[in-house]
DNA sequence: CGGTATCCTTTATGATACTG
DNA sequence: CAGTATCATAAAGGATACCG
């Protein structure tokens, strides 16, 4: 086996192990994270509906990031078997509860250019 | 950069908002950038200081990072001609109020795991 | 409809050598 | 001491085709 350094080993293991801050911001890091948990607050809850709203994103980034999010407990998915299938997206509490930060992060922005 | 996705006008200020997140977080996504303010915000303001407290890091990651935070006016950097010569950065009000909101994601990401 | 597989391009990070 | 220049690698993002 290889040793492992902090080149080789897992990025996000690695920043979550550096501090808590890090790995925060690590989940958040997604070109279009934020933006996905924002829209499915406001009811744009299918793969459909945040293709049509988000800025032009391919199915294969969109996907990518929807899957991240859900293994990160900030989204869930309910499939529903109908023809053709249906997706429906929502928050966890986690995802919810990390929109008031997002917000102030926003506000924080503002300032910035004085 | 990010370009407003056109509903209605009641969604105008809320998807402002939008774009700002995505920009707030942009400035802080480079890899050690968080950890950076927060050590210079301890006193670690040199930047050999920094490589210390630091996860290795190379000198050429760290000046890029921090000429970027400085770029973003996060940071500013004084230039004391001595010899040899001394460099002390310290956080601007700007990064100084991006810390506290920075302690809130963390204290979030803690919750995370339930 | 709601994705995944494959392949490619761009960006970020990293190692090393060197300079004022 | 405090970086920058150069080159190399890793990770993220994107285009396209295809599948249940």
């Amino acid at each position: 086996m290889i040793k492992e350094t902090s080149s080789n080993a897992s990025n996000r293991k690695f920043l979550r192990s550096v501090c808590r801050i890090t790995g925060a911001l690590e989940i958040l890091s997604g070109r279009w994270k934020a933006l996905v948990l924002i829209h499915i607050s406001e009811g744009k809850n299918r793969f459909s509906l945040l293709k049509q709203v988000l800025p032009p994103v391919s199915d294969q980034v969109l996907g990518r990031q929807l899957r991240e999010l859900e293994a990160e407990g900030l989204i869930t998915k309910a499939i529903i078997a109908e023809v053709p299938v249906r997706v429906d997206y929502s928050l966890t509490d986690k995802g919810a509860a990390v929109l008031p930060i997002l917000d102030e992060l926003a506000e924080w922005y503002d300032k910035r250019g004085d």
